[in-house]
DNA sequence: GAGCACTGC
């Protein structure tokens, strides 16, 4: 192996028959947890890669070439299913429970199986939780092809657009984000008699936000002597300490994984360049491995996946070994060319995959026999005193360093390079940052205001700093969705923002567009910045790109081009070919269009009147001003010099993206949609407006603006 | 005249 690496613990295999997987090799997690009970330590060399991984990449032929016998076989040699007569007597006899269960264990596919076998869940339903929804949907089909039954019956699952249960429905897999919205209705969430909350490590908001109404609605059904509610927290690694004592100490307890070695390299040497470094690495490994092997290098962001996309292609022109494949994933690319990583190469060709964390959780990708690690990862911060948004490179987590090691051990035996130092990685932070603690709160308090729950006493494992609380509490209450800021109650406008499943500003946006006779219009753009990015630039097509878009550009600005795309695109007949040819997403404009149909439901539940203002788009504007009031600029100095000042004061510049960037005379005042620090802070997604419009549409806010400038 | 990672309702 070339010496710019130094090898950690590979032969570290047991002489006990156990070929126990490299990355548990290093026990730190197995000695920091205290275990209440060990029950399993099974561990396989079976061929067959467990099934209950929790991550699959969509594909709706894997679920019928097996037979039921194959299905059953299967499942037997699980883990979990090894140990399953005492796992069921601890989930009888413990109505709250931590299972920490490796990759493979299949706990994700099994338990709710093996709970429904026995009857544990009564009368009620189970609910098992996902982040994704990919995950929710697939892990159901698979279950529901064990089971030897339809998916919709005894086994459902339901997602944003999509729900496949019905009232037989027993086994339920959800997304978290949807067991929430169900607890807005229902608080206590009483059809529920066993609630799992799977890849609670993750701990994305709604997980976090799940753990406390679980908890008290354990508590309340407890005490008020209703059905009785279980719990079982399932993670992968997770900070155990910090899970037992918020879940009153109760018993943990671990299953092992099943996946193949993979051998980790770390770099000697600190690298200056990780960019630099990913290609040498590539290259060295490229001469020395044989062409089956493939790569799977982990990189931020798309501009970095092209550029090193476009290197690797210049040195191979003359670098020695065989052809290369390079394919690009990220989740901006459109869905076909993601779809490359997934095709099989020709014999002898290396395939070479440059993946943003999208390859880290969200797919998995087969074969994958090398995984270079950059050891970073690109991180959403938000600046709570001025709103505005940073996207920055940042050293990436233990556990996630460990995660995309992995991925190069779910078929084989694999290798994983870091691009970083063993010492570096010491030193770093076991877990990321939840994300509860660094974003902006405001549709999650109105969720838990909804739900009956009072967000100062609410228990979260990880508190959101104070002031970010008090800025949401006090944007809640300036678009009138709650009565004070101390002690809220949500008032009438606020009950029905709560229905919407987006951002309070947008809900109240629409329940505003009435007023204005807009809500067609509106419907289709607060579906459209509920959506990703509409433009698809790639780097090395920007100009046609940028022609692309000259058709659909307003001078009113972009809320008003994003209506043009988005109405052109209803209108396309060959959508596919038409967004090609426009360089436009067609997945997110296709996910706009169901964001909108679920919008105009929940309008119509409301009796709410969709009329058009046609080519009125003041109006419009004035309507989009009711929801973003608090996002204004105005234009300070003259000319080409103009500078605009944010209503909290900061110092904010047009972005060249936009519509308004070339337009002159500058407008006196600006509404934008989001605020993106980089080297400077620029508006994105803005419309020019009339200065006393603030006025005419909060007259309150518009006062006080006005008195602090 | 710059450059946006990933989820979810």
């Amino acid at each position: 192996m070339d010496s710019k690496y130094a090898c950690m613990g590979v032969n570290n295999s047991k002489g006990n028959g156990l070929k126990r997987n490299q990355i548990m090799i290093d026990s730190i997690k197995v000695k920091k947890i205290k275990l209440n009970n060990e029950i399993a330590s099974v561990a396989h060399t079976s061929k067959v890669e467990a099934n209950g991984c929790n991550n699959t990449h969509v594909n709706d032929n894997m679920f019928d070439k097996e037979s039921p016998q194959d299905l059953l076989e299967a499942r037997r040699q699980l883990p979990v299913y090894m140990v399953k007569k005492r796992l069921l007597e601890e989930i009888k006899k413990n109505n709250t429970m931590i299972l920490i269960g490796e990759t493979g264990s299949g706990k994700t596919t099994q338990i709710p199986q093996l709970i429904h076998e026995q009857r544990i869940e009564g009368a009620g339903t189970i609910a098992i939780t996902q982040p994704r929804r990919v995950a929710a949907i697939t892990i159901a089909l698979r279950v529901a092809a064990e089971m030897n039954t339809e998916v919709g019956s005894i086994v459902g699952y339901s997602v944003r657009f999509e729900d496949v249960t019905s009232p037989r429905t027993k086994v339920k897999y959800l997304t978290d984000g949807m067991l929430l919205r169900e607890a807005t209705l229902d608080p206590l969430l009483k059809k529920y008699s066993i609630i799992i909350l799977d890849e609670a490590h993750e701990r994305t908001v709604s997980t976090d936000v799940l753990f406390g109404i679980v908890k008290l609605a354990q508590k309340e059904r407890n005490e008020e002597k209703m059905n009785p509610l279980k719990l079982i927290i399932m993670s992968a690694t997770m900070d155990v300490d910090a899970f037992r004592k918020y879940f009153n100490n109760c018993p943990v307890i671990y299953l092992e994984g099943r996946t193949y070695p993979v051998t980790i390299y770390h770099s000697k040497m600190k690298q200056d360049d990780y960019q630099y470094a990913a290609v040498c690495t590539i290259f060295q490994l490229h001469a020395t491995t044989p062409a089956n092997h493939d790569f799977l290098v982990f990189l931020t962001g798309q501009e970095e996946i092209e550029t090193v996309m476009y290197n690797i292609k210049q040195i191979a022109k003359e670098a020695t070994g065989p052809p290369i494949r390079v394919c690009p994933l990220y989740a901006g690319l459109p869905a076909a060319k993601q779809l490359q990583v997934w095709r099989v190469v020709p014999p002898g060709t290396r395939k070479i995959i440059l993946a943003t964390n999208i390859a880290e959780a969200s797919v998995t990708i087969p074969r994958i026999k090398c995984v270079i690690d950059t050891g970073v990862v690109k991180e959403r911060t938000w600046c709570g005193s001025t709103g505005a948004e940073r996207l920055m490179v940042r050293p990436c987590s233990q556990a996630a360093g460990w995660q995309r090691a992995g991925r190069a051990g779910r078929t084989a035996p694999g290798l994983a390079y870091r691009l970083y130092t063993a010492a570096d990685f010491k030193a770093r932070h076991y877990h990321h940052t939840p994300e509860i603690v660094r974003c902006p709160l405001a549709s999650t308090l109105l969720l838990l205001i909804a739900a009956g729950a009072e967000p100062t006493t609410f228990p979260l494992i990880d508190a959101p700093p104070p002031d970010t609380v008090k800025a949401s509490l006090l944007l809640l209450k300036e678009l009138g969705a709650i009565d004070n800021d101390t002690n809220p109650k949500l008032t009438v406008l606020g009950k029905k923002m709560s229905m919407f499943p987006i951002d309070p500003k947008y809900s109240k946006i629409l329940l505003s567009a009435t007023e204005y006779s807009c809500l067609d219009e509106a419907l289709s753009l607060v579906a459209v910045l509920s959506s990703q990015n509409l433009f698809h630039t790639p780097v090395y097509k920007r100009a046609e790109a940028l022609t692309a878009k000259q058709k659909f550009l307003s001078p009113l600005g972009d809320h008003i081009t994003l209506l043009n795309v988005f109405k052109a695109f209803c209108k396309a007949p060959l959508k596919k070919q038409w967004c090609r040819e426009n360089y436009l997403n067609h997945k997110n404009l296709t996910y706009a269009c169901e964001v909108r149909q679920q919008l105009l439901a929940i309008c119509q539940k409301l009796n709410m009147n969709v009329s058009s203002c046609g080519q009125a788009y003041e109006q419009l504007l004035k309507c989009l001003l009711c929801g973003l009031f608090t996002n204004c600029a105005w234009l300070r100095g003259v000319g080409a010099g103009g500078r605009y000042v944010t209503a909290g004061g900061t110092a904010a510049g047009l972005h060249p993206s936009g519509s308004l960037h070339t337009v002159r005379p500058l407008p006196p005042a600006l509404l934008y949609t989001e605020l993106l620090q980089t080297n400077r802070c620029y508006m994105l997604t803005v419309s020019a407006i009339q200065p006393q419009w603030l006025h005419q549409v909060a007259p309150e806010y518009a006062r006080r603006c006005r008195a602090n400038r």
